[in-house]
DNA sequence: CGCTTATGAATGAACGTTCATTCATTCTAG
DNA sequence: CTAGAATGAATGAACGTTCATTCATAAGCG
């Protein structure tokens, strides 16, 4: 019976994303998981060790959800597929899912150990960014910089439709797609 | 005697921002303050009361540290003073101040009520999308969609700098302001 | 097959601790 | 002397965690 894990796991998610990981009790997700407080700790050894878990589960989520699709076609064509990817993840957004930048603020989220799993993760991207390099169709920036200036803009709107709620008309983001390649095309 | 106030205020900022804010606890506030515990309820009515103040107060500070010297120059030096200005704010990131990210998450932020008070605070920055738009200087979108275009980029170095701790050089910095500029210009 | 025994997942009451908040008391400035 | 500011011990609720107990299922055996 592993489903109890993801059971527990979906929980803790739900609750983090609805009222912040300050009211993540031990009890109450034990109730919002359908089992009782003692379970979670066949589990998982401690609450810390559980956030540590439910942090890589969530990643692996997102990950799959931005690079989803973008394994064909042109560099450009497999850029505007990741960077409508992510808008996708502010269009969709539920209030059953932990979304990026709540999972961010997850305690343990920036030790260096998190941030080399979160490279792994992503590698399909920073082959992307090597072989438009190799081709000469993009200025030659290191990754971090080309994420900043192409798809930073797209994380953006992403975070303020979740945070406003509004939604942007497929023509302006076509455009801003479009000026977010130009920003970093040769 | 309303320093005692700010005391209190900057006490959990440094918390919040060394241990986040579930380790916020009266008790250590009050010690770290260097106040009684009770003391904290004659400025405070409640915790939550406390942490909507130190909300609008360190969003007050980010914003005049976004704008600081932005008033002069062309629209364009005014841009890049704005740009350059918050990669300050992740290069000169103490332990004893809460960033914008950090901010962005503490409860209540995305209230209707408190994006209004970030609108009215962030005013000058529209101000400065509007003159440009009317000069015909960028390009004609919304400015949330501006926004994301040319700031986000030097928001997304801001929070890297502060997550892993490592700087880029003047030179990388300056290309990638560049960048963004153009990419909303017009 | 039926009966007994062993297993380990699941439970939830109970534990000690820490939490936010209160208030009778003490201090202090005028 | 007095009024308001400051105190910090006290309070009960809620916290993370533990563990004796339960019980459906599996294994062992004649």
């Amino acid at each position: 019976m592993d489903n109890k894990r993801d059971q527990i796991l979906r929980a803790a998610e739900n609750i983090i994303a609805n009222e912040g990981l300050h009211n993540l009790s031990m009890q109450k997700l034990a109730k919002d998981a359908g089992v009782a407080a003692g379970t979670i700790y066949r589990y998982f050894t401690d609450k810390d060790e559980l956030i540590d878990e439910l942090r890589r589960d969530v990643l692996t989520q997102i990950a799959d959800s931005i690079l989803q699709g973008s394994e064909i076609g042109s560099v450009e064509q497999r850029f505007r597929c990741i960077w409508f990817n992510i808008i996708r993840l502010g269009e969709t957004c539920t209030m059953e899912r932990l979304n990026f930048e709540q999972y961010t603020h997850l305690p343990g989220a920036n030790s260096e150990e998190h941030r080399q799993f979160e490279r792994a993760t992503f590698a399909p991207l920073h082959a992307l960014f090597n072989e438009a390099k190799a081709e000469g169709v993009i200025v030659d920036l290191n990754d971090e910089l080309l994420f900043a200036l192409a798809l930073e803009p797209a994380v953006g709107l992403c975070r303020r439709m979740r945070r406003t709620g509004l939604n942007f008309s497929m023509d302006e983001l076509e455009v801003v797609c479009d000026l977010s390649w130009h920003a970093i095309k040769r």
